[in-house]
RNA sequence: UCCUCCAUAGCUCAGUUGGUUAGAGCAUCUGACUGUUAAUCAGAGGGUCCUAGGUUCAAGUCCUAGUGGGGGAGCCA
């Protein structure tokens, strides 16, 4: 639908219809030029391009032309023509030129250079007017996009699972609280305890770390189902891959197994990059080359690629093959550290690897437990350069084996009585995993910092914005 | 949270064994140029050297602490 005869860059730039008269509004990159003829590139957002204005200097007002700098927001219209300079075949002839909002070119922090990332992240609220942010923000919406895409194609439903969670059986790791309890001067009990019975929700809350079990919920009667949602973690992670609140997806299917599970997490995240590749193809370019030159090859490498797999105990016995020396030993029990993760991918089979049959004590307590008593049918799935990129299991859908392993574990049973009643009542072999997005969108992107992938970064210290 | 590196102009950085008035490129401003492509050329302005202490005749430079940031690790997705 066209907006007040409006029309994006995007469609401009593939357009031959010249001498049509049109309107574009969007904001300036850069302007250069001479008391005669002026240049201003600007740019709407709806691709990484920008469309070259081109302004007979004489016959506007002297005072409009200059309030024209970097970052200033307009509305141009004019005659599509074909480009007498190099550069670009399209371009617009202007004849009138409305000026929305200036930018004060002594304060406006986005020059026509580059910005480091790190200063960019400062301004968070203005690098999406950037290249590398535009791109990256697009590409982030194509993904999200692709994901309900897939999942509806394939006869998912979306499934909305709470934010809000009393449960802390995930054991995903540390929470954020809810509280509406004044801070300074709580409500206690006979013990001297904060008395959250007196709280908003008559208990403690949390953000959730996982909606995982309140998908499974929905698996046992929509067959599959999927969520996208943020999710809340307080840790105290400090790295280029960890964010406070970030997003994932989490599909869990009933009737399917461990193997069904790994054809699925392979399938979807396959069809993503190809999605990727075939409708983001001018900022996949400009992220190639501005950011990682092998990114284009790695994304088309991937696709024709089938995963290893193998089991954790086959990887053990790699590693501890291995000449190399790792600065966490190898042994069979352990959880692997980013260092045998990125050996398996990256050196030995040089591709992704699914891990499978992961030792129970080193996993959660809903997978399901295999004959050996010692493993379990979790997946885990290792991509090069950011590792874990999916984690999945099959659930252990066996009551007794399931409240065994709760109890052994000393889970709070009054906690999980719902979770515990689908396997009481019509239960199924059921499989899922979850994806984190800004991973895979660090993946997609080549970028290196997952702060770069999601527009306002929440960290520790850090929720500016 | 641990290890490590860093913090100097709007941005990216240089600044020697501690020693006059702290520099460059880009950006900005002024001027020149009739088709530019991160335009080019000439000139100008622009600094609480992160903060607080300390050592010293003298600190951007050395020491201590703090704050913020990068990289690596852990936790994890």
């Amino acid at each position: 639908m066209e907006h007040e005869g409006v029309t994006k860059v995007k469609d401009l730039l593939k357009s031959t219809d010249y001498g049509s008269e049109v309107k574009v509004k969007g904001w300036v990159r850069t302007k250069r030029g001479n008391k005669n003829i002026a240049f201003i590139a600007l740019n709407d957002g709806s691709i990484i391009h920008n469309i070259q204005i081109v302004v007979d200097v004489p016959n506007f007002n002297e005072d409009t032309l200059a309030l024209i700098t970097t970052g200033a927001s307009l509305s141009v219209s004019g005659t599509l023509v074909e480009s007498m300079g190099k550069g670009q075949t399209v371009e617009i002839h202007a004849k009138d030129i409305e000026v929305y909002g200036t930018a004060d070119s002594e304060t406006y922090p986005l020059q026509k250079k580059g910005h480091s990332l790190e200063f960019l992240r400062e301004i968070a609220h203005l690098r999406p007017r950037t290249n590398t942010f535009g791109a990256v923000l697009r590409v982030r919406h194509a993904m999200s996009f692709a994901i309900h895409k897939y999942f509806n194609d394939n006869g998912y439903y979306y499934m909305h699972t709470p934010i809000i969670t009393a449960s802390d059986a995930e054991g995903a790791g540390e929470m954020f609280r809810v509280t509406t309890l004044d801070d300074k001067n709580p409500p206690l009990d006979e013990n001297g305890n904060v008395d959250y019975t007196k709280d908003f929700f008559g208990k403690e809350t949390n953000m959730t770390v996982s909606g995982q079990l309140e998908a499974e919920l929905g698996a046992t009667a929509l067959s599959q189902v999927y969520t996208f949602g943020p999710t809340f973690r307080a840790e105290n992670s400090n790295t280029p891959r960890h964010l406070a609140e970030f997003w994932m997806v989490e599909p869990e299917m009933a009737f399917y197994d461990i193997e069904d599970d790994m054809n699925t997490a392979e399938d979807f995240i396959k069809y993503l990059v190809q999605y990727a590749l075939d409708n983001c193809s001018d900022d996949l370019e400009f992220l190639n080359k501005m950011y990682d030159t092998k990114l284009l090859n790695r994304l088309k490498s991937i696709i024709d690629t089938d995963f290893k797999r193998l089991t954790y105990t086959e990887a053990i016995e790699i590693l501890e093959k291995s000449t190399k020396k790792f600065e966490f030993p190898v042994k069979w029990g352990i959880d692997l550290q980013s260092e045998h993760e990125r050996f398996l991918v990256e050196n030995h089979f040089k591709r992704p690897v699914i891990l499978i049959d992961y030792p129970k004590d080193i996993k959660a307590f809903y997978m399901k437990q295999n004959d050996d008593g010692k493993t379990v049918r979790a997946m885990d799935v290792l991509f090069p350069q950011i590792g874990e990129i999916i984690g999945g299991s099959q659930r252990e859908e066996n009551y007794e084996k399931l409240i065994s392993r709760i109890r052994e574990l000393n889970i709070p049973e009054k906690d999980v009585w719902w979770y515990l009643e689908t396997r009481k009542f019509g239960t199924v072999p059921h499989s899922g995993f979850g994806l984190g997005f800004e991973r895979l969108i660090l993946f997609v992107t080549g970028m290196s910092n997952i702060r770069d992938v999601i527009p306002f970064p929440r960290s520790p210290k850090n929720a500016e914005f």
